[in-house]
DNA sequence: CGACGCTTTGAGGTTACTCAACCAGGGTGG
DNA sequence: CCACCCTGGTTGAGTAACCTCAAAGCGTCG
């Protein structure tokens, strides 16, 4: 349950500094002043997470929000019977803990290698009364993230298995471009498991597709990733 | 495209005294003093719409927000080749226009006759502003909206068509209880189409669906609704 | 080398979709 | 008053997309 205290690696202080934290201008900190990032490195606690480490699950009390500095942690929600599924994978710069209430709603685990900031509740809760921009910042977040889950219902409920594989690679594509990662060929550190669970499909339906539109030259599968060959038809998949 | 400005009927005024408004509680506006309802009250512009009429819709510039008084809203978003898919039905005391974008993210019509208030946005920007309490609520509902959004990702991704139903009616059936609405038979104002749209079904299934369930005695349709005969067994069917 | 985890491929089945007809209620107009 | 239509809902038959079950590749690691 709370063995991401265990895994917080003493040696990791140092590369958390906020000052010079590189997921910084993507997350909510970058609406903060030079002296209130080092009120706020000063509650941050550096964290790691090995790949499939639990950063929490659904219904546990939440004494921490992160901050994902590196990595990818996939968000999901569990059926009794096992039937899972992923509602989000959060990269860095990502805010995790938003749900505000004293538990969280959804489980999160490592993907690959995650580095975080760990912050404290109380200490949190505190900063965000005393700091009404730091609250807008987070209140923009957070609406962001509707309107992403908006985005997935219609994906969900609407789309089928060949769109659905499209708009993942693109979305994914772009959202690495937003941590200024762009590039033509887009990392997935998730398995075919995770991507099923995350678009309503099974993993074989989810591995033909992708055989599919590798046939169709428009991707070039390659070790932990995708090459996108013809964008321009996959942006017309996508819109259609 | 505004033609909510022409629906806006002049005798509504008196209607939506804050301090009256019956889904004030229920509301953004719960958390306001007395002196600030009467700043709010003075804002705020009672609208009216007829059913099937347009509040905004997608892509739409935000001029104003909308706190729903009365009646039911769908929240929708919509493909080039017209699938559609409902992101949510607005309630009493819901409120439309969290993107904080300068345009809509999606659509709304009204489904039945419906009651709101709309602020103009500049001038809510500025009431926001000023009172850190309200931000705080209103991230409050964002992050429940965002809770939302994500189990009806669970439902839309990994659920079966009559799990997808009983979910829905149990929902609309709690929902309706938070705005002091609490009853066995539960209104269902939306038509077929509209639950299929929501649920990611077609009407055919949810049709098909809901007279298996009737045959089960699990439910009892009725004009313009629903009654739960069988909550125990409607409640271990959502939760499998 | 063999075991294991993950992925891919194949064959067959099932759920939900598609297309089409039918039904019921509520206007409307002859 | 009743025929007519129009909208929304239900029912039926056939189909297709995706799922299930099963087996075979294929790196990795002990």
């Amino acid at each position: 349950m709370d063995c991401h205290l265990v895994n917080a690696g003493i040696g990791a202080r140092a590369e958390c500094g906020c000052l010079t934290c590189e997921a910084r201008l993507a997350s909510v900190c970058a609406s903060l002043s030079p002296e209130e990032l080092i009120t706020l490195d000063a509650m941050a606690r550096p964290v790691r997470f090995e790949p499939k480490a639990t950063l929490f699950v659904q219904g546990q009390h939440a004494d921490c929000v992160y901050n994902i500095t590196a990595g990818v942690v996939r968000l999901y929600k569990m059926l009794p019977d096992g039937r899972r599924q992923i509602v989000g994978f959060a990269l860095p710069g990502d805010f995790l803990g938003l749900s505000m209430h004293d538990s969280f709603g959804v489980s999160a685990d490592a993907v690959d290698a995650v580095a975080a900031c760990a912050f404290p509740l109380t200490a949190y809760a505190r900063l965000v009364d005393a700091k009404p921009h730091l609250l807008r910042r987070l209140h923009e977040f957070a609406t962001h993230e509707l309107t992403l889950a908006q985005e997935q219902m219609l994906l969900l409920g609407r789309r089928t298995a060949e769109e659905k594989l499209v708009c993942f690679l693109l979305g994914m594509q772009q959202r690495w471009a937003k941590v200024g990662k762009f590039s033509v060929t887009v990392p997935l550190p998730m398995s075919r498991q995770d991507i099923a669970d995350f678009l309503g499909l099974t993993i074989e339906t989810v591995s033909r597709t992708l055989t599919r539109l590798a046939k169709d030259k428009t991707i070039l599968i390659v070790p932990d990733g995708v090459r996108l060959m013809n964008v321009d038809h996959m942006a017309l998949v996508a819109a259609a």
